[in-house]
DNA sequence: AAAATATTTAACCAAAAAGTTAAATGACTA
DNA sequence: TAGTCATTTAACTTTTTGGTTAAATATTTT
């Protein structure tokens, strides 16, 4: 975890889109795979990354697997963006 | 340019330390590269990474190529987050 | 219990990224 | 102008990333 887990996992389209789509609402692994024209296989392992840098949870219920977005993580990052731009962070 | 080559440009420990060396002070290349345990090569591609990204700024003087930070870039990157985040950007 | 559905994991492949050394370029210096 | 210093570019290698298909796992349905 951390910053560069955070980075790197914000750093493919793909993904970033996937928590676009996760902001508006919580999506089972197969809704958000069928958005995309690559492989259940490939989301599964974007979805892992995901949630490795603990920017989306999951839950399963039944035969679906839910996730969700968690913006919290993000805090870090805009921090040391507005540390770079030289900001006050109070 | 655009979100992309900016996020990924920034996934990258070794550039991001670029940048924050180049938060305090411009440098030449040579005054970067010291800082590092790789080649000055490695480092003047990750430099270029940088400043097609537009991250960095380069002015040739002299025989040294001196680099300094664009932070300016990092406001989509700010906004992009705080999309994300659900924040009001007013 | 067997079949079907949702999702992940494994094994593999191709393309991209990051590193190396050596050669090329640009500008100063003796 | 020949030599040296700073930096980049070229050619090549290794590692990482993102994709594929097939097999495994978990759960529900019949």
């Amino acid at each position: 975890m951390g910053l560069q887990s955070t980075i790197k996992a914000l750093s493919d389209p793909i993904r970033r889109e996937i928590l676009e789509m996760l902001k508006v609402t919580r999506l089972s692994a197969g809704e958000i795979s069928n958005r995309f024209s690559v492989s259940g296989a490939a989301i599964s392992k974007h979805l892992s990354i995901l949630k490795d840098a603990d920017l989306i949870r999951d839950t399963r219920e039944g035969k679906y697997i839910y996730y969700e977005l968690n913006a919290s993580v993000l805090e870090e990052v805009m921090l040391w963006l507005s540390g770079l731009k030289g900001e006050k962070n109070d």
